[in-house]
DNA sequence: CTTGACTCCGTACCACGGTACGGACCCTAT
DNA sequence: ATAGGGTCCGTACCGTGGTACGGAGTCAAG
C-alpha cells in the first residue's frame, strides 16, 4: 500500500500515467528517489499514501476551478504555512466561484426557455436565437 | 447602423477584431461581400444587424458552456429548422450545466470550509489539504 | 495627392492541460 | 536466461480559443 508503481498511483488517482509525469514536470507532485539495488543507476520509483493524497488534492482543487499554477502555489503555501496568502487565495477563488455559478445559472435559465419553446411549438422556426434574448 | 466595419462589429459585440476573423474562419460568422466600387478587386466588408445578432448569439451560447463547434451546429440547425436535434442538444447541455453547477457548489462549500478553518486557528499547519477531504 | 488610420489575409504564435511516441532500461515469471 | 510487461525520460504533438504580425490594399480628411 505504501509502495505503488506509477501506474498504481495513476489508477488510484483516476488519471493516466502520462498525467502523473506531467504533474511532476509542473512541480505538483514529487519525484521520489529510485529504489535501486545498491549498484549505480537504474531502479524504479515507488509511490506511497502521501503521493496519493497530494494527487487527490490536485484533482479536487482543479474541480474547484484552480489552475495548475494556482494549485502549485497552494501546495507551497501549505508547506510553508503562509496562512495569510492561502486565505487570500481561497477568498479570491470563492468570489470567482460565486460569479461562475451565477453565470451558469443564468445560462441554464436561458437554455430551459429554449427547450420549452422548442418543445411546444411544432411550426415556425425554432427560436434558438431568440432564446438568448438576441 | 446597417453598415459597420469589422472593428465596429467587434466593439458592438465586445470582442476583438481578430476574434471576429477567427469566428469567420470557424464558420460561425458570415464573411460578407466586399463593397467594391465596380472595378475589380478591393473594397471593404460591411456588417449589419444580422451579423451583430449572430455574434451575440455566439457569445451567449459560449457563456452557456457550448463549444464553438457545438455553436456552429446549433446555428446550422437553426438555419435548417431541425427542431428535433436542436431540442436534443439543448437538453443534453442542460444536464451538463446542472452537473457543472452542482460540482461548483460542492467546490465552493469545500473552499468555504478552508477559508473558515484558516481564519480561525492561527497555530498549527493551515489545513488546506484536509479541507478537500483528502 | 499624400498621410494616417483602418482593412484584408495568411500565417505564426500563445496558454492550458494534457496525450503519445520511442528507445533504453528494469523486473518478474517461466 | 529470456520473454513480456512495466518504467523512465525526453521530446513531439494535440484541441481549444484565441492573439499577434506583417505586407499590401483602401479610404477619408487635410
Amino acid at each position: 500500500m505504501a509502495a505503488m508503481s506509477i501506474s498504481g498511483l495513476a489508477q488510484a488517482g483516476g488519471v493516466g500515467v502520462e498525467t502523473i509525469r506531467f504533474y511532476q514536470r509542473k512541480g505538483l507532485l514529487h519525484v521520489p528517489e529510485k529504489q535501486t539495488r545498491n549498484d549505480l543507476s537504474g531502479g524504479i520509483r515507488r509511490y506511497g499514501e502521501k503521493d496519493l493524497r497530494r494527487l487527490r488534492f490536485v484533482r479536487a482543487a482543479q474541480q474547484a476551478g484552480f489552475t495548475l499554477e494556482e494549485i502549485r502555489t497552494l501546495l507551497s503555501l501549505d508547506a510553508g504555512q503562509d496562512r495569510e496568502r492561502a486565505r487570500a487565495l481561497a477568498e479570491e477563488r470563492l468570489i470567482q466561484l460565486d460569479e461562475k455559478i451565477e453565470a451558469l445559472e443564468k445560462a441554464r435559465a436561458s437554455l430551459r426557455q429554449l427547450a420549452r419553446a422548442c418543445a411546444k411549438s411544432d411550426d415556425g422556426p425554432c427560436p434558438i436565437l431568440r432564446s438568448f434574448g438576441v
